[in-house]
Order: C-alpha cells, then sequence, then structure tokens
DNA sequence: ACAGCCGATTGACTCAGATCAAATTTGAGT
DNA sequence: ACTCAAATTTGATCTGAGTCAATCGGCTGT
C-alpha cells in the first residue's frame, strides 16, 4: 500500500520522553551526544499497511521504530514475497552497502519511526565509535537471527516453523510487555507464511492441529500458549 | 572430522606476500598499522575436512581465510544440517556477541587462516576507528546475503536455487580466479544440498536434468556453463 | 440489523521433492 | 592394475505441503 498520510512532528527536545531511549542505538551516547542527536532525528508516523521504504529506494535515512511492528521483506520479479524480519521498537533499520535499501518494510498497524538523514546521521557517527561499535553489535546480532531463520527455512517442518516462530515471537515481546503465554499476533497469515516459507492454508491449518491437540488456543488477535512445554519440544524437533 | 594434524607457521612479517591483504580486514589498515597488525595472526593450516571450529566452542579467535574454502553450517539436534554460507580467501570470521560462535566451520580441501587471538584483536582494533569500519561493512554485506540465501530457500523451486547457486559460486570466484564459464565445485553434492534446503538426490538429479537440456555440462570437479544466459533465466524465475 | 468484503478456515486433490533402494562411478591405498 | 569404500547417479514410490475451491466469520459502513 502507498503512503497516504504521512504525519511529521515538528522537530525538538523529544529523546528525553522516548520509550527506546535507552533500547535502541540511542544507548550508546551519554547525556550530552543525546542533546545533539535529537536535533538530527525527527519522528514520523505511518498508517497501517503503509511502505516505509521499499527495496530498490535510493536510501536516504536511517530509521529507528519507536512504535508499532513493520514488516521487512523481499519480492521476486513474479510476485513470491519472503518476509526477512519483522521490526519492532527499538530496532535500527537502513544500513547498507549499496546505497539502496535491500529489503522493504512497512506498517502493521500504526508505526512510529525516528528518522534520520543519512547524511547527517554519517557525519554524526563519523568520531564517535562507540556508536559504530553499537550498530555493529546490532549487525551482528541479525547476522546471528539470519542464519537461524536459514536452518528453519531450509531444513524445518511446518510443524517445526510454526512452533518455533511463536517462541521466538514471544521472546521478542519479553522486552516489550514482559513474558507471557498469550502472545499477541498483529501480522496477518499470509505474513506468517512468507515469514516461515509456507502457504496461509498450511499455517492456518496448522495452528487448527495446534488448537485440537490442546497445546495453543486461538484468541483474536494472538494465540494463547496452553502447553509451552510441548510447543517447545515440537520446536526442537 | 577431528582436526589431526593442524600445522602453525612460527610467527614474523608475512603480510607482505599475504594474498588477501589488499581484500580483506587488513585493507582498512596503512603499511604501519599493517607492521603492528602482523605480529598479532599467525597462519594455521587445516586439511580437508578438518573442523576449524564449531557452534557450541567459546569463541578464542578471529579467523581471516587466506586459501581454500570452507563450509559454514548449523545442526539440528537430529542431525539435520544447514549449510549457512561458503568462506572464500579474504572472508572474516569469528565476530558474534554471545561469546560463542554460532555456526560451525570446516576446511571444503586444505585451508589456510590468519588466527588472531580474541583478547589482543579487541585491544587492536578499540583505537582504530578504520578498522570497526571495515568489519562493520563485512557484516552488513553478509546481512544482506543472507537475506538473498533466505528468499531462496523460503520461495524458490529446486531447478531456481540449483540455477542461483551455479550463478552466485561463479560470482564469488570472480575475485579470485576472474570471470570464467567454468565453475569449480570444491563441495561435495550433500554440501550443495545442505545449502539450498535439498536432499542430495535432488541436487543430483537437477544437475543431470541441465545437463540433458544443455544449459550446463558436469565436468570433473565442477561445471561448465553451456548456456550461461538460459541459466539466467531459469534463476531469475 | 443487514449487506458486502476481506481474512481465515476447511476440504478435496495434486505434485514437487523426499525417501527408499539399487546401480554406477570415482578415488585412495596396496 | 586391483580392491574396497565413499560419492554420485538413477529409478521407483511415497508424502508433506501446495493448489484449487468453497465456506465461514468478523468488521465496516449504511
Amino acid at each position: 500500500m502507498k503512503p497516504s498520510v504521512v504525519t511529521i512532528e515538528p522537530n525538538g527536545h523529544f529523546c528525553d520522553d522516548c520509550a527506546v531511549r535507552g533500547a535502541a542505538v540511542c544507548s550508546s551516547l551519554d547525556a550530552a551526544e543525546l542533546r545533539e542527536f535529537e536535533h538530527l532525528g525527527r519522528r514520523v508516523h505511518f498508517g497501517s499497511g503503509e511502505t516505509v521504504f521499499s527495496e530498490e529506494e535510493i536510501t536516504t535515512s536511517f530509521y529507528n521504530v519507536l512504535e508499532g511492528v513493520m514488516r521487512l521483506y523481499k519480492l521476486l520479479p513474479d510476485g513470491r514475497r519472503q518476509i526477512v524480519g519483522f521490526a519492532l521498537p527499538g530496532d535500527f533499520l537502513g544500513m547498507n552497502l549499496s546505497g539502496r535499501h535491500n529489503f522493504s518494510a512497512d506498517a502493521i498497524g500504526a508505526v512510529t519511526v525516528c528518522q534520520f538523514a543519512k547524511a547527517s546521521f554519517s557525519r554524526f557517527i563519523e568520531d564517535r565509535p562507540q556508536l559504530l561499535r553499537r550498530i555493529n553489535e546490532l549487525a551482528i546480532r541479525e547476522l546471528s537471527q539470519a542464519r537461524d531463520h536459514m536452518v528453519l527455512l531450509g531444513r524445518r517442518s511446518a510443524d517445526e516453523k510454526v512452533a518455533t516462530f511463536l517462541l521466538g515471537w514471544r521472546e521478542r515481546l519479553v522486552t516489550l510487555k514482559g513474558l507471557s503465554d498469550t502472545v499477541s499476533l498483529p501480522m496477518s497469515r499470509q505474513d506468517i507464511a512468507d515469514y516461515l516459507g509456507l502457504t496461509i492454508e498450511t499455517v492456518s491449518r496448522t495452528f487448527t492441529k495446534l488448537e485440537r491437540q490442546g497445546v495453543i488456543e486461538i484468541i483474536h488477535g494472538g494465540i494463547s500458549l496452553l502447553d509451552p512445554a510441548r510447543v517447545e519440544a515440537m520446536a526442537a524437533a
């Protein structure tokens, strides 16, 4: 979906009340740096389904997710889609070598990002190795996750994929909402399918099967883990 | 396979004649830094099939591949294997956050690496943002490749996987051997299968099919692209 | 409340790729 | 050259997940 109404807040001192101040790239900055830093970014809002950036575009900005969930994906020429990840508050997007984004990103529900112009952000990093080190850490963590996901895509069965996804997603929500057996799933079944390398029908059938086995309960906007241990057993193979 | 005979050359001034001096992480260092740097590393040889490091191990070293090919892989508890990449001369291995390697690496044929103790390497980086920037670049490039590979694993057919692999491998060999329609494949069929998320039988059948179609020729230790354009068409989907 | 729409579920059937099972080729060691 | 083991190829069959095709259910707007 194309962006329709994008709201940009006026610049100002807003890092103070930023939810991800301690989590994101910002965590590597001291108070003085943070004051300087906040003038570089501006908060931008996106509505549900709006595209924040797309694959083929020249990179002009970096993004720090503040609120909401985004799907990150690549498309094949014939329309097949692979979701390479979901971005949550605290995630940092826009790093690349080619000068182009190598995936597209759109909002799942309402999203707020902190957007930085590429040039001024790069200049800011220049003499702050601490920030560069932080960004490097984030890249290495993502690389590790990407490798785990390759194993899932290449070598796991549909049941294992779904079980692993539910546990992994629950884990990602821990820092945002605390650990809970009730897992909200803001993304569609199609999104889950495209993340796991399955079809929507297989995802749906697997959910139903798990529910009939009494392992999960499908609730509005998510699932509830009735028997986490059994889900873990399914995921482990 | 366990390491049997690992030959370690005595330390010394060897960066001068290092094949990857201009390519690897070293390319970010000036002559003076390189002189200091070479005292940190030592060349280590591994025989065919030997394990350089494994997944669960605590990381004690970083590695710069000098000669040969390595397979990088993860295993599931039941033995299923996913190869997450192949390492070639110039590749840098060992970055991680957890303090543990998150994949295993073994030699395909004879391999020489430049091995750095983690502690001294980290200290050397400390006040050399240039080197950190270089390492960050390498991480970002790998991340981009990892995402491409996710698309392949999750959304491409066996034919597309094999065709994409042949072209991608040929491309990786360009910087080492120049562009050629003759592509050497040092890894086994099983390795290729585990890289593409297929079985050895499917890889073998696909090779044979491509050969019967006159698109490739299976030669000793590799293949020859008889009709590169047609392989590209198969890969693009 | 109702109509219409979109996402999700369910069922019937198909098929790409896996599995099982031999050959066949290759290669290292004698 | 000869033997044995391992890697690869080939064939026959099976099956997990995909495809095609209806429903079903939950919102939205009237």
